[in-house]
RNA sequence: UCCCCGAUAGCUCAAUGGUAGAGCGAGCGGCUGUUAACCGCUAGGCUGUAGGUUCGAGUCCUACUCGGGGAGCCA
């Protein structure tokens, strides 16, 4: 009942006789073959079952073995180009452990509330495999960097008693009797430990009671926060880069294969590399009122409006096509493709009905505001690398973000805006290390001074420039592989309304 | 919170206001070094809920519930 071996260490064992434990992923029986492929968390195995075998007795459990039954298999590895992964098992044993009837997810199609339903079904399917696969390896990039780079990890609390950022987003719990929050950052508990350790990191899960549903956006995930003592925003900012190339390095040597694979386009991917662009707030802003994103925007409209009339001719092709089959697969194909062809027909023309709005925004951004995610998106699609954005108004960020002191309108942040218009990926500032003028801030923010003493401490205690950022690890995994929707990055998504399973 | 779209078999989808269908999946049989195989047969439905219009509603109208997409907000 042991596997003496795994599907991706088939290589090492051509022509010699292996037991693999695993689940049956497909079964194509027929009248002298069965064709079955296994998977067993390390990879797919199709398995030869033939009725000629002279030990085969159990060649018609093996023809009424269904998806998802859970088998340990012996037989003889095969090197066959015919076959997943380049080897099969001429198989010369099998005992079923467990059946599986009726398993839901069919390797058809199944719609995304179906799915998500079935989350702790869905895990064994090939794509979401690979995607957390993937999120495993970012997840121990980005420790690696940190660890070898000479942070500290000083974990944080998840209880907090006050907020840390906006307070209308919090999640409260009652803690015997008082109200705590949800942490939605371990930022300031990080900056008194990076007072002791000099670099430090925390990386765990962070709530937001954001009312939003929308596909870049989740009430639970999880953060990576640095915080480095003696440093200067642009410090900060090198730190940033470094980091974001070393786990890009990192997703392309180890999952080159499983990123092509999940379809993404891994050129855009390898042109990430130092230095990326660093453009101050005024700057993003000319650039939004400025000719380049009015192009970029129309250029935008004539493609979509060209790939809509294209779909449009391609549902009337699809619809005489499914007439005319003669074989029902035919049919179901071509219907199939129609239902692909209206979903993204449908999409493209919300898209295009917002890009008027997106260009009046672009167009009348005001010096004051902050950047939305239309601008955002521009700026980005704007520069064929990741694009800091610098020096916000003080006015539209956290109270705790250090004062530019040549221009005391501004504060010393940034924004990184990942690649092909996915969006902000980091935010992070320098923090105000002066105590006046950080007790000012507080007050003007309506803020319980009381509930900060702890945070003023620092401030009183050999007080030193600092900074750090924040990535978010779900939408790390979406742009890095390339999702449209973050759900599928994050084991079992928290999403508005979606606590199942 | 606002705007748009949707809800029909276990799943994915059809069905001029006029007898609810197909494919997949499931079960049975046949057949093939198969790659979403194929062929035949069988079972499977109070068309999301509640009202309304109509001789007649899956289809039209209203409200609600749930889901999807977008806006705002954000990592």
């Amino acid at each position: 009942m042991k596997a003496s071996t795994t599907i991706s260490n088939l290589k090492h064992h051509d022509g010699e006789e292996v037991t693999l434990a695993g689940w049956v992923y497909k079964n194509r029986p027929s009248g002298k073959l069965v064709f079955l492929v296994v998977r067993d968390g390390t990879g797919l195995c199709q398995c030869v079952i033939e009725k000629g075998d002279a030990s085969a007795d159990y060649f018609d459990d093996a023809k009424r073995l269904s998806q998802e039954a859970s088998v340990v298999i012996r037989g003889t590895v095969n090197a066959d180009e015919r076959s997943v992964g380049g080897y099969e098992l001429r198989v010369t044993g099998l005992d079923i452990v467990h059946a599986s009837t009726d398993y839901p997810i069919t390797p058809k199609s199944h719609g995304v509330e179906f799915l998500f339903k079935h989350r702790h079904l869905w895990f064994r399917s090939q794509r979401q495999f690979l995607i957390m696969r993937l999120r495993h390896t970012l997840i121990d990039a980005i420790r690696s960097f940190f660890n070898t780079n000479g942070f500290t990890c000083i974990d944080t609390p998840i209880f907090a008693p006050s907020a840390g950022e906006g307070a209308q987003t919090l999640f409260e719990v009652d803690y015997f009797g008082d109200p705590v929050y949800l942490a939605q950052t371990g930022q300031l508990y990080l900056e008194a430990a990076c007072m002791s350790h000099g670099k430090v990191y925390c990386f765990g899960p962070t709530f937001r009671a954001e009312k939003s549903k929308t596909r870049r956006h989740l009430t639970e995930f999880w953060m990576v926060e640095p915080e480095i003592a003696y440093a200067s925003l642009d410090e900060v900012i090198d730190v940033a880069e470094d980091f974001v190339c070393s786990i890009v390095e990192r997703m392309l040597n180890d999952h080159r294969d499983d990123l092509i694979e999940l379809g993404r386009d891994i050129t855009e991917l390898e042109k990430i590399k130092k230095p990326f662009y660093r453009v101050r707030y005024h700057e993003a802003a000319e650039l939004l009122r400025g000719p380049k994103a009015k192009a970029l925007l129309e250029r935008d409209l004539e493609e979509k409006n060209a790939r809509i009339t294209e779909l449009d001719q391609l549902i009337i092709d699809l619809e005489a096509q499914g007439e005319t089959a003669k074989k029902q697969w035919q049919k179901d194909k071509a219907a199939q493709e129609i239902v692909a062809a209206r979903e993204e027909s449908s999409e493209l023309k919300e898209q295009v009905a917002n890009i008027p709005h997106h260009m009046e925004l672009a167009a009348n951004f005001k010096i004051g505001s902050d950047l939305g995610g239309s601008d955002e998106t521009i700026i980005s699609r704007l520069h064929d690398k990741p694009v800091f954005v610098t020096h916000y108004p003080a006015s539209v960020k956290a109270f705790y973000m250090r004062r530019d002191r040549e221009n005391p309108d501004l504060v010393e942040n940034f924004d990184m805006l990942a690649t092909e218009g996915f969006g902000e990926v980091i935010g992070g500032s320098a923090r105000e290390e002066d105590y006046d003028r950080l007790l000012k801030r507080i007050s003007e923010e309506k803020l319980p001074q009381a509930d900060y003493e702890w945070y003023l401490d620092l401030r009183r205690y050999g007080s030193v420039p600092h900074g750090g950022f924040g990535l978010g690890l779900e939408r790390t995994v979406s742009w890095l592989c390339g999702l449209r929707h973050i759900r599928e990055t994050i084991p079992y998504p928290r999403m508005m309304g979606a606590v199942y399973p």
